[in-house]
DNA sequence: ATACTTGCAAATGATTTGCCAGTGT
DNA sequence: ACACTGGCAAATCATTTGCAAGTAT
């Protein structure tokens, strides 16, 4: 962080500690959880401090669906995600296992894919058996 | 609608006049101006029966950035997108150009995939040309 | 006539901004 | 000391809900 000016503060040590902890993605609510202890907390620090962190590469953020952006600890192979459209399911894979998906994606259409952002959303194999021919046009919030 | 014992309102007509005029996914204020002329519009009311059509298949919802939700005819073969994390360049592709992609994923995840909901995001071919090996982990908001 | 619809106001949920006091360096 | 941070209150944006009045059928 001081390579970018930044002060190591209590609060975003403790806001690493949480992140950093886990692999699992986490809303800003829960991060601003890891601070309880600590003096007083504020979810809008929480926010300025995301930002800053995600700006420095320490963290990034995905979209798995319609609730809140979820927060997770940046780095050099990020997950990926997969998420059922029918049952919510979300599904989190090693960067590798797409790497034949993006290779596909890259030849046919030219672009670099990642889905550490947004995921690659869909039925599950469960869904999939289950459902039908599925129109599939209903959602799971 | 009718079938779904929906009333067929002049709110709803012009709704679906506004996003049956073109294939370009719009948000819900912008589907409120279509009523602009009638009486009184009111957003509630314009996600009220969002919501509606979108249950009866109607209509169906994207989501391509951080920004609000989008609206989008339904329809046989829905469009799928491609949104690009460095400039925000939005392409859409005929679900046919994606049959590769779908199969690869299906093969070796077993997910049927679709792209309609949550776009593929990553780098369009000009970003990824330009930029070096690019981390992008800033998303273009 | 009845039930579905709408406008309007207000509530929610997520995130952002302004401002001043607090604190790393 | 000085500039970066954190808390707190209030603002904003997107969306939802309650309710009484309006209107398709």
């Amino acid at each position: 962080m001081r390579e970018h000016g930044m002060r190591v503060s209590t609060a975003r040590r403790l806001m690493l500690e949480a992140l950093y902890a886990t692999e699992e993605p986490m809303t800003a609510e829960q991060v601003a959880e890891g601070l309880r202890d600590a003096p007083r907390s504020d979810l809008a620090s929480v926010y300025r401090n995301l930002e800053r962190l995600e700006e420095i590469g320490l963290v990034r953020h995905v979209h798995l669906g319609h609730g809140p952006g979820l927060y997770v600890r940046a780095g050099q192979a990020p997950r990926e995600y997969l998420v059922c459209d029918l049952c919510g399911r979300v599904a989190t894979v090693e960067p590798h296992e797409l790497d034949e998906v993006r290779a596909v994606i890259a030849r046919s259409l030219g672009w670099a894919a990642r889905f550490t952002h947004f995921p690659i959303s869909g039925l599950c194999p469960e869904c999939r058996a289950k459902d039908p021919l599925s129109t599939v046009e209903r959602s799971a919030k």
